[in-house]
DNA sequence: ACAATAGTGTCTTTAAGACATTATCTC
DNA sequence: GAGATAATGTCTTAAAGACACTATTGT
């Protein structure tokens, strides 16, 4: 951008979304199988143009693809990394801004033909680089778990904190202190009681609670991690 | 990109580089003079567009611009975010892969009209959205300096322990703990001493170390933090 | 009362920080 | 040996984890 002459080459841009959930205690991605070419009928990440006129940004493209192609609004999206190069698509060089989205399990759309919900451990094979932006999302997921209040997007309105507990556990794929997990939610004071609401079983009912609204739409973050 | 018609827009595609430097225990950051318009004469982040027929990714583009615009090679590189919508550029919609640039400060280029380096604590007023991009490039590096070797390669090939600390000391803002600091250098185990070389002064000299092939690239990180 | 899970109190272990001491150089 | 900074030993403090105990429900 700073010599007077320079070619402006034509370069294709996406935007691809790695959109994950949380089904029977395991981390699934939300594939759809491809209308057109190339890779025509071939389960892939569902992905798109830009479109210059309706967008505001990208992000708002991932949004849209969302909306327009797997019918779900109101997931938590946030930008992963642009994958580029002349060989990730074979009609050339091409740029794609990959998106990482998360989303309770019952908000998904209802099932249909070209849609489905895959376990990440058991993917089938993906079409461009899709499996290398996957597997960048659930690196991403899971670091940030550590220290962030990311896998709340993975629960519902309320929640209870052994609910919370499972969903983290189930992400990192490992176990959690109990009373560590408790305070460490207590520290980071993002999470609030839903007054009355509770929940039972044949046991002791657990406390709802919701995270607090100035936490909706940042994370929180926890300076020493879980 | 799994509708049978869908337009492909023509978008523009750009590559922006943050490069920053330590000079006198202050970040800088490399700007240069734009020579053509949109903001001719216009300080700004080193930036161009992708050439298809050379750059095997934006990476690659950003390394180009680096060596062909500012003049220097073998910078640590990493991506940064992508940056996208109809506002930043006047031109009209566009997107703008950004960089994130670490180089020591006596692998600057020489000094020249068109390229100034500058305290970030006293940045002038940046073209497009150069300014939140740079920002975004310093809370990377600022956070990322936390929990990993990042800082190294604002150092030379070989450095003492108590430089390095300095060198931490002065990306994050705050005084370290000496011995916590070198306890965790320790640990991470990053680091090999250069066998006899020391450094003096009018005091006892510090030994010599340099960073193990393996971390050369890769970043070395450390799960608490520090 | 019993089984089952929620929630808490408290001790142990481990990591981080403060402080002091020793080491090694120049003058 | 005085002064300066490097390097390390050790005590204190704070955070994380283990474990046990209490609480509250349904049956």
């Amino acid at each position: 951008m700073n010599q007077t002459t320079e070619r402006r080459e034509a370069v294709q841009v996406s935007v691809d979304v790695v959109l994950l959930t949380l089904v029977e205690q395991q981390l699934h991605a939300v594939l759809l199988r491809r209308a057109a070419a190339p890779f025509a009928g071939v389960w892939a990440l569902p992905g798109g143009f830009i479109h210059t006129a309706e967008d505001a940004d990208t992000k708002a493209s991932a949004a849209r693809v969302l909306q327009t192609k797997v019918g779900i609004e109101g997931a938590y999206l946030e930008q992963l990394a642009t994958f580029s190069g002349p060989a990730r698509d074979p009609r050339g060089w091409s740029v794609a801004v990959a998106y990482c989205a998360l989303l309770p399990a019952q908000s998904l759309p209802p099932q249909r033909d070209d849609l489905c919900v895959v376990p990440v451990s058991a993917l089938p094979q993906l079409p461009f680089d899709h499996r290398a932006i996957l597997d960048a999302a659930l690196a991403r997921v899971r670091s940030k778990s550590l220290y962030s209040s990311l896998p709340v997007h993975l629960c519902g309105e309320t929640f209870t904190l052994p609910q919370l507990q499972l969903v983290y556990e189930n992400v990192l794929g490992e176990p959690l202190n109990k009373v560590s997990f408790r305070r460490k939610m207590d520290e980071m004071d993002w999470l609030e009681a839903v007054p009355g609401a509770l929940q039972g079983g044949a046991h002791r009912p657990a406390q709802l609670y919701r995270v607090k609204p100035a936490f909706r739409q940042e994370l929180a973050l926890s300076p020493r991690g879980l």
